[in-house]
DNA sequence: TACAATATGTCTCCGTTGGGACATATCTCA
DNA sequence: TGAGATATGTCCCAACGGAGACATATTGTA
């Protein structure tokens, strides 16, 4: 029973907080666009599609939160994300949540 | 900066894992929708729309999460919700999440 | 050579969600 | 008595987001 909640919060949160969840990853180290799909399904158990995922890397990007590089591998091209000081702040602000929703059974 | 961060966040997870929030709350001590409309906003300093609330509270009644007893204040009544023991389980898993992403810069 | 994997992008349809209004009733206090 | 707070509910329309298709190019492998 707690294990199907688990997938399916897993599986909210992914969708909901994408973008959190893009950055934590990338914050680790800088990857691109394609990698990140398989990481996320390998370690979440979750669908990523690629029509969700790439908008919304240009979307951080246009946002400042990621810059990205064009690495070359022969005639393909990988678009490699790296976090900013501006994506590592939304980063840590979403860590201090949780941090106070985890202690918070303080909520009176 | 971080503020803005803090409460855009705050805002968008009161939204997206409302059901959630309302659950930890109840947990704490049974409680009514109005009072947990107040008690949301001054202790998250977001809006939460009764229109919003209400049918969210059924939801998670019907849903076996909380169950729900209509309490007399003179003519007045209040529809006190206390939360089950799927309820708990709900906020539990939720929680495990939460930790695994505390301490989870451990993503590879 | 043909298929699967790597790699990145757009677009459209459809369903869900949210904002805000509509609705109603009691109670308290000025 | 009239306004504001308490208390719970529904409903509609617009906006947003997701599922999945459309699109294209390279690389590795059977």
């Amino acid at each position: 029973m707690t294990e199907t909640f688990r997938k399916e919060l897993v599986q909210r949160m992914t969708r909901n907080l994408l973008d959190i969840q893009l950055l934590r990853l990338i914050q680790t180290q800088p990857m691109w666009g394609y990698k990140i799909k398989k990481v996320v399904e390998a370690l979440f158990g979750v669908t990523l599609r690629h029509g969700a995922l790439y908008p919304m890397l240009n979307k951080l990007e246009q946002k400042g939160f990621l810059t990205s590089e064009k690495q070359k591998q022969g005639q393909r091209t990988r678009k490699v994300y790296t976090i900013t000081r501006k994506g590592k702040q939304y980063v840590e602000a979403y860590a201090g949540i949780l941090k106070e929703q985890l202690v918070g059974s303080d909520i009176k």
